[in-house]
DNA sequence: CAGTCGCTATACGGTTTCGTATGGCAAATC
DNA sequence: GATTTGCCATACGAAACCGTATAGCGACTG
């Protein structure tokens, strides 16, 4: 009753409400089962709530146990920072590093980058999360981020590398078969390739430059890098950077004159990580590696 | 060697990081100095790095440790939100719920919104953290942020509240003594009361409106309360909310006509508390008393 | 329908961890 | 200059914790 709740009870909490059940919690903690019952119990009786029903089956949260479960995972995520800068700090080369991106920054853009990265400094290891989150870094979840807005934060260290050009495009094979559009006003009868309920993307991309509007998409998806596939497919028009589609050269512009976007790149990190070398080493590459993209 | 790095030992980290010693943590902590003085060293054996110089006045922590208090601290701010949350969920009508807000705000208008909701739910203790930087809801330093600008974070549930006006005051006895300025230009040879060094929130106040400059001021405070207590004492113009400035009839506007500022009010809280009750009942009376201040 | 699998709950012995007590050291104090 | 104070380091007994083993339950399977 008059127990303390330690740090610790909020990871087998963590763990437990992730996989259902004692056993399977106790597995991935390299623990035991009774053990992780007894945690369970503790912070029950510690915070005096019910977190789980007990079932032969399994543990399922409670409501109560379902609102705590992203706080602590945002605890989870300051203590995976702490471990990456502390395992920073240990080697003079090696360390972890973890970047987050946009889906078509992380799979078209940063290999090569990372690419030189990693032949530069063997001994450091680089975990990429692809999302289109802007919210990554303040939950540290990772420790530099590639962003293309400008983050408002002041803990954040951010440097504008520039911008990329945007446009539409299509795969010749497409044009071939439908023709192209001369102007704006004909793109609705044409496959046209867009966000299906992600609007977030295409606010930040067209902003008041045109209305988009979901019904004018006949290949719709959230996912950015399937939308890139589906164009080099031949699906249809859609959006795409610049230099990314003059690496295909199938690809052609679409209404080129008529339409043309540009996003800001942003590069960001913590404040706190400035001492970290694994992160600057990273860091500086990616401004590096980023500014040579963007100039071609 | 081999040994686990626990979540606990980092709070025992923190401890004695802040204290400076093994015993002062232990009294902070609730534990004795030789079970802190293990943990640190568990901690540092663990993470194969020095966190701490011993010496015989107490422990002073290495540039390692230094980098790494920042992230343990958003740590601490994570599971101080868990029990506060947790605490919320326990008791029908009782818990903590935790609000920051800018100096102005939080000593002003705040105050009495709170007393009403003190009234209303006895049970409910209010934390309030006055500070002027934007980024506490994210580190979990708070449930609930007052701000005068829009938060752009998709994690946060963000309410636009309306807006306040600003202008120029001066005290009646100021006036009577330099006189008041009939002209912006005239407003260097007068006792300007603003910003020390930090210029945040006069960007946002005066996006483009006026050039503030800092050479502008006769006196200089970042803390925006002692720019209110200074303008009440008469000691120059200065920077205002209308209606607060109403409150003190010796409280005369100043350049009204050719100077106006208004700033939007935004009321934001995290997406996971949307189903703590003490941080919705909070979260509900300040709306509604925040609005109530804006309309008059 | 018997058998297997996966889960929780409980009892018990071993190990880890903690707290108490003590020694030693440096700095401040009378 | 003796004394007090505050600190870390170490040794030892006690308490808390953990893991092993087992029983019991329900669901799925052949």
């Amino acid at each position: 009753m008059a127990n303390q709740v330690t740090w610790d009870l909020w990871r087998s909490f963590l763990a437990v409400a992730r996989q259902g059940s004692l056993s399977g919690a106790a597995r991935v903690l390299g623990a035991t089962q009774p053990t992780l019952g007894r945690h369970v119990e503790a912070l029950e009786s510690g915070l005096g709530i019910a977190l789980f029903t007990r079932s032969q089956g399994g543990l399922t949260p409670t409501p109560a146990a379902l609102a705590l479960l992203a706080q602590a995972e945002a605890m989870e995520a300051a203590a995976a920072s702490l471990r990456r800068s502390a395992d920073g700090a240990r080697s003079e080369a090696g360390g972890t590093v973890r970047i987050t991106a946009s889906e078509i920054m992380g799979a078209e853009v940063l290999p090569d980058i990372l690419a030189g990265l990693q032949e530069a400094h063997p001994a450091l290891v680089v975990e990429l999360v692809l999302s289109n989150r802007t919210d990554d870094l303040l939950r540290r979840d990772a420790d530099i981020a590639v962003r293309m807005v400008r983050p408002v934060q002041e803990a954040l260290i951010a440097q504008h590398l520039g911008h990329v050009d945007l446009g539409l495009y299509a795969h010749e094979r497409y044009l071939a078969r439908h023709g192209a559009p001369s102007a704006l006003v004909e793109l609705p009868r044409f496959h046209v390739i867009g966000f299906d309920r992600n609007d977030h993307s295409a606010r930040a991309l067209a902003k008041g430059v045109i209305e988009l509007d979901r019904e004018l998409f006949s290949l719709r998806s959230d996912s950015d890098l399937a939308q890139l596939a589906a164009l080099r497919a031949g699906l249809g028009i859609g959006a795409c950077q610049a230099r990314i589609a003059a690496r295909n050269p199938q690809l052609r512009p679409v209404l080129a004159e008529a339409l043309a976007f540009k996003l800001d790149v942003w590069l960001c990190m913590h404040e706190d990580q400035r001492a970290s070398r694994p992160v600057r080493l990273a860091y500086e590459a990616l401004a590096d590696g980023l500014r040579r993209w963007i100039s071609g």
